[in-house]
Parts: structure tokens; C-alpha cells; sequence
DNA sequence: TTCAGTGCAAACGATTTGCACCGTA
DNA sequence: TACGGTGCAAATCGTTTGCACTGAA
């Protein structure tokens, strides 16, 4: 019902792909996810749709502000809710544990250099990449 | 001369493509260079070293620290001198322009939630992505 | 009924790799 | 001379696209 609401908001017709993708993705708040994984879980589930339509629908998504892309480090794009919120993320490089924080000193900081240089700002992208403690534990 | 040093430094044997390129990229510092850029500079130059090559070559500049790859949007690496120093980036999304900042703010908030996160920092990434005063001003 | 949405396979662009030859140390 | 380095072409990987078919409004 809830995805409905959401699709139609965004002028994007209701099909089954779209409901079941964006199922997925809500049901999954913590996981920053790829269009292959995306994909499995639709497979897991026993639903027949496309690749191609998983990476079209996910780019709809996008331009609909509903989930937002991010890059990390590796080529693959990953997606997640923009209802989530304002945030950044801490990346292991051991795990690939994704982690999020939010902090309004570096947003202020952000805005104050995009404006001394010129720039309208329109978007960040900060990533802190370390090692975790879990990763370090597992070490010893 | 200088760069036969740097080579040898980094445990890397002193071949022409290895020096070239890394002659290209000294005499470029302003200019975020992609594989392909550095290609193209080769061949510009008359020198006959093939692309997969320059991928090698980067990639070994990356690992020995004389290079720090960059994403920003758009699928593509780009590199720049590490002895350039610290610094994060601001990017035009509709020139492309690439300028370059150093925040010590930033750098210790980054600092101090990599800690609270029980993270090891190894490295963040940041970047302003916004429409410079040139941009606006071609509009016009 | 109609046209946006979809599945499939082929196309793509950036990057990597296998292999035989080449040039530093 | 020996072995790491190189060029070329083929292979990979994530992602996009052409096309004929399907299903939501």
C-alpha cells in the first residue's frame, strides 16, 4: 500500500517490478545495496524480474529522490532510502561494514567553502574509511 | 633525472613508459588526469606506450604512494601527485572544473569520528559537488 | 486499447589479464 | 643473460540499450 503511495507520488506507474524492488530496499534499512544484490533477494523470493529492469528501475528511484546512489570505493553503485536522512558514512576496508554519522560542524564547514569558492553547492560526498573494531578483533 | 629517483625509491625498475608518464603527470599538476588523458598526452608526444600500460604504470604509482586515485562522479579514475599534499575537492557538475581546498576543521571532525566509531582511520574522501561562477555565468 | 514498462541478449566503456616479445640491471 | 616490463588483443565487470512483447490504466 505504502509503495503505491510512493510510486504514484512520483508519477512512476505501479508495476509488480517496481513494488517488489522498492519492498526490498525498504525492508532492508541497514543494507546499502547493489543492483546484484537487489537481483538475489528478488530471486530468493521467487520473483522473475530482469537485471536490466532492476538497474532501470533503481535509476528511476533516483531521479524520483526516493533512494540515493553512492559510489565507496570498488565500481559498484550502491542505493539506499533517502527518507533515511541527512548522513554520511564510515566504511571498513576490511568487512565492508558500512556505518553512518551525521554531522552538522562538517555540513556548516561544507556550505562556508562551497560558497568562498563560487560554487552553488548541491551535494557532498564524505566517506571516512578505516578498520573497525570488529575487524580488528578478529585479527588477534 | 628527478623522476629516476622517485622510481628507484619505489622499488621500481626505471623504464621509459614509467618515466614519461610520470613526466606528464609533474608537468600537469593542476589537472586531474584520467588513463586516457595520459594516453592521449603520449601520444600527442610521439610516445609509442600502449593504454594498458598506462593502467599498470598508474596503478603502481598508486600502491607506491606517488599517486592518490580519485573517483568523483562519472565511472572514471583520475589521479594526482601525492607531493601536492592534503587537500579535498570541489567539482563543478556542469564544467567539470576541479578545485581544490584544505580544511583543518573538517580534517579533525573526520579525526574524531572515525574514533567514536571504533574505526582505525586509513583514509576519507571528500567532495563538494556544486555549479561554479563560470557555470552561472555562461548561463546568462 | 494504448503506450509505458519489461525481459532478453547484445552493446558498452573502463579496466584487467594472458601471452609472447623486449629492454633494463 | 635473466627476469621484470611491455604491447596487443581478448577477457571481465558493472551497467546500458535495442527490440519485440506484455500488462497497467
Amino acid at each position: 500500500m505504502l509503495e503505491q503511495n510512493e510510486l504514484k507520488k512520483a508519477g512512476l506507474k505501479v508495476t509488480l517490478p517496481r513494488v517488489k524492488i522498492l519492498e526490498i530496499i525498504e525492508s532492508n534499512p541497514d543494507w546499502h545495496m547493489s543492483a546484484e544484490d537487489v537481483y538475489k533477494e528478488l530471486l530468493n523470493r521467487g520473483d522473475d524480474v530482469g537485471l536490466a529492469t532492476v538497474y532501470r528501475v533503481l535509476t528511476q528511484f533516483e531521479a524520483a529522490d526516493i533512494l540515493k546512489r553512492h559510489q565507496f570505493e570498488g565500481g559498484k553503485s550502491v542505493f539506499e532510502l533517502i527518507s533515511k536522512g541527512d548522513h554520511d558514512h564510515l566504511v571498513c576496508i576490511k568487512t565492508g561494514l558500512v556505518e553512518e554519522f551525521h554531522d552538522p560542524v562538517i555540513q556548516e564547514r561544507v556550505a562556508a567553502i562551497a560558497e568562498q569558492h563560487g560554487f552553488d553547492l548541491t551535494d557532498y560526498s564524505l566517506v571516512i574509511y578505516g578498520i573497525s573494531d570488529q575487524a580488528k578483533n578478529k585479527k588477534k
